[in-house]
DNA sequence: TACAAGTAAGTTTTT
DNA sequence: CTTACTTGTA
């Protein structure tokens, strides 16, 4: 941005329609009313209420596409979405519209924006450029080390477990409580251990203060401080982003609300796109009220409602709004479609698991016989864990498939070990690192490692202090020692690129992992192998391990080929990470009570959630959608049990499913 | 003090 | 299947 920009703000610019002459793109033609109306509005506040499927990516795209055409510099516009990935495909699909410029938009999630602005201007608060994220795991390992250090560990009553407290601590942030408050409402079975907990929770603070570590909440919560306490950054970032425009917003919590009000405060050019009905992240502190509030916190807001839905045929329309409608709580709108269409959705009713994956898997291969291409379908499922049984079947039957959501490739050991090591360079006061880094030194344990950290962070060549320890050590941890202080001076010592640390790293680490992991090493180095490839273009250490943390690959390498691309391979997803996509053919499968809505939804608010997930899920289908639930399922309580259709498809007009039982043929 | 091996209990969704 | 904690051995 090396030219000084001069903005006009007398007065909202409202174009007659001969100014309509003056832009390349015919928006009327290409946009309904209500879209056209998003579209072409230029000042101050907009709440766009979007029902699903109704256009709204494409409502977004077309206002950037606008502003740029209207003589708004690309990058004073702030593209906040929910993945990076969405904010990419966006602004993909705009430069398509009006060429280049669009990529200079500036885009990504809420906590990728702050990591950028934090590294940028965080000084006045005391943040280093350099500091680390902390993922969830690591944020356990910090929860876990001040727990054994307080002595917390060995007492009559078993104290909770790591993951438990973390949970707590980031709820009550997300949730803008204190954590007395948090304890009391959702984990009132912690409340004998509540003088501890917040004890450890104010630890857990100052030491990542101390160390220049933050987790997930603390981007939000700092950038927020920035923000609040130092008006010249947030006119420097308001002044810079003119125009900020914000998808999903019913998946936003208090904080991220209020970062936006923030940002927003000296020009107030926001737009937030949402839908109230399709709000699936209130347990991590989003609040779909936020939707409602939005008037209020931006008085004179214009509202416009999307309720045609273009996606969908009808029949499956008609499930979903039947399904929202005996929601308790009322949604703004309904939606309707024009694009008629026999077909009604299916409920397929399965003996047991494994027949209906058969099903699922022969059901595809017919599909594929008919010409749908395997991109064009999903399987979605409430629990990662509900697809097991069908990667199994899909990988005996040769289908491709990529698996979204669930679990992460980065969050396993070895692939934490790997980067531990890098993130001490980065960050030598990375305490969780070097805890990682140490003990995974032969002849070294927890103990060791602690007593040591303190003084290798004090130290000015971490290299050269390890090497020092190898000189101390006892119990044969010097040869190991050695070979670690000689691998981070290499590292240290030349400016090289990821890549190269990378394998550096890997040569240092694999015989140490092959000792460690004796028993699966071999999947251990493929993942790793694999990780290389992803790493391959960064140039800069601190992007590459910030994007690890924040945009982490998370697609799985089973039943994936390399020479699969991605319109040649199936999509399986859990429904949060399905949101906002679509496929022609979609099924859902253990639609059945017990494992959508799970056993833990037990709460009123809880299963409107629950209710919310089963609209979102069935209305990524365009053409074809099909629910299966098993009529056999194990519990491991009880063992086999009958199952039962989810309670959220129980009392769909029989007139608007087909129902069909599964038959083994002779 | 380090660490392997064994027992027992709790299991969702994501930045 | 992971995590927490105990016990036994070097």
């Amino acid at each position: 941005m090396a030219d000084k920009v001069i903005y006009l703000r007398e007065k909202p610019v409202s174009l007659s329609p001969a100014d309509e002459r003056n832009f390349k793109i015919k928006y009327a033609e290409l946009l309904n009313p209500a879209q056209l109306a998003a579209v072409t509005h230029r000042d101050g506040p907009l709440l766009v209420v979007a029902g699903a499927g109704s256009g709204k990516t494409r409502t977004l795209i077309y206002r950037v596409a606008r502003l740029i055409e209207s003589g708004v510099p690309p990058g004073a516009i702030l593209l906040l979405t929910f993945t990076r990935r969405a904010a990419q495909e966006m602004l993909r699909r705009a430069e398509q519209l009006v060429g280049d410029r669009a990529g200079a938009v500036a885009g990504g999630t809420f906590h990728s924006f702050a990591n950028n602005v934090l590294r940028r201007m965080g000084a006045p608060i005391g943040l280093k450029p350099n500091f680390t994220i902390l993922d969830r795991s690591d944020m356990e390992d910090v929860v876990n080390l001040l727990r054994t250090r307080m002595g917390l560990a060995s007492r009559e009553r078993r104290f909770p477990k790591k993951g438990t407290i973390a949970e707590a601590i980031s709820m009550a942030r997300n949730k803008r409580r204190a954590l007395e408050e948090e304890i009391e409402i959702d984990f009132p079975h912690l409340g004998e251990h509540q003088t501890e907990i917040l004890e450890l929770a104010k630890n857990y603070e100052s030491y990542k203060r101390e160390r220049g570590l933050l987790d997930y909440d603390d981007l939000l919560y700092r950038l927020a401080e920035l923000l609040e306490q130092h008006e010249n950054v947030r006119r420097r970032l308001s002044d810079s982003y003119r125009y900020i425009m914000i998808d999903e917003y019913q998946d936003t919590n208090l904080i991220q609300a209020d970062l936006v009000r923030l940002l927003a405060m000296n020009h107030r050019n926001v737009m937030a796109v949402g839908d109230d009905a399709q709000s699936i992240y209130s347990f991590r502190g989003a609040n779909f009220r936020n939707i409602m509030d939005f008037p209020a916190i931006f008085p004179g807001a214009k509202i416009v409602k999307l309720e045609e839905n273009y996606r969908s045929i009808q029949g499956i329309l008609d499930v979903a709004n039947d399904v929202i409608s005996r929601a308790g709580e009322k949604y703004t709108k309904a939606l309707f479609t024009q694009r008629e269409g026999g077909f009604r959705p299916f409920l397929v009713r399965a003996q047991d698991e494994h027949m209906q994956s058969r099903f699922v898997a022969q059901r595809i291969l017919e599909l594929r016989e008919e010409g749908v291409e395997l991109g064009q379908i999903a399987v979605l499922f409430r629990s990662s864990f509900h697809s097991f049984d069908l990667e199994l079947e899909l990988q005996r039957r040769d289908i491709p498939f990529i698996k979204r959501g669930g679990f992460k490739f980065i969050e396993t050991a070895h692939i934490k070990d790997v980067l531990a090591h890098l993130r001490v360079i980065a960050n030598p006061a990375d305490a969780v690192s070097w805890l990682r880094v140490l003990t995974l030194v032969k002849g070294i344990g927890h103990r060791t490692a602690e007593r040591t950290i303190d003084a290798l962070i004090a130290a000015d060549d971490p290299a050269a202090a390890v090497a020092k320890l190898a000189d101390q050590a006892r119990g044969g941890a010097d040869g190991g020692l050695k070979r670690l202080a000689a691998l981070l001076a290499e590292l240290r010592d030349v400016q090289k690129r990821p890549p190269e640390q990378i394998a550096m790293t890997l040569e240092y680490y694999l015989p140490v992992m092959r000792e460690a992991y004796a028993d699966d090493y071999p999947k251990r180095e493929r993942d790793l192998e694999h990780f290389q490839n992803l790493t391959e273009r960064y140039k800069s250490l601190e992007q590459m391990l910030a994007d690890m943390a924040l945009e982490p690959p998370n697609d799985s390498l089973d039943g994936m080929l390399a020479t699969d691309s991605d319109d040649e391979r199936l999509t399986l997803s859990t429904i949060h990470s399905a949101k906002g996509l679509e496929w022609k053919v979609v099924f859902l499968i253990w639609a059945a009570d017990g494992r959508f809505p799970g056993p833990q939804s037990v709460g009123d608010d809880e299963m409107e959630e629950e209710r919310r997930l089963m609209y979102v899920a069935s209305t990524r289908a365009r053409d074809e959608l099909y629910l299966s639930y098993p009529i056999h399922m194990f519990d491991r309580s009880f063992g086999f049990v009958m199952g039962r259709v989810s309670r959220f498809l129980e009392d769909v007009p029989a007139e608007l499913l087909q129902t069909a039982t599964l038959q083994e043929s002779e």
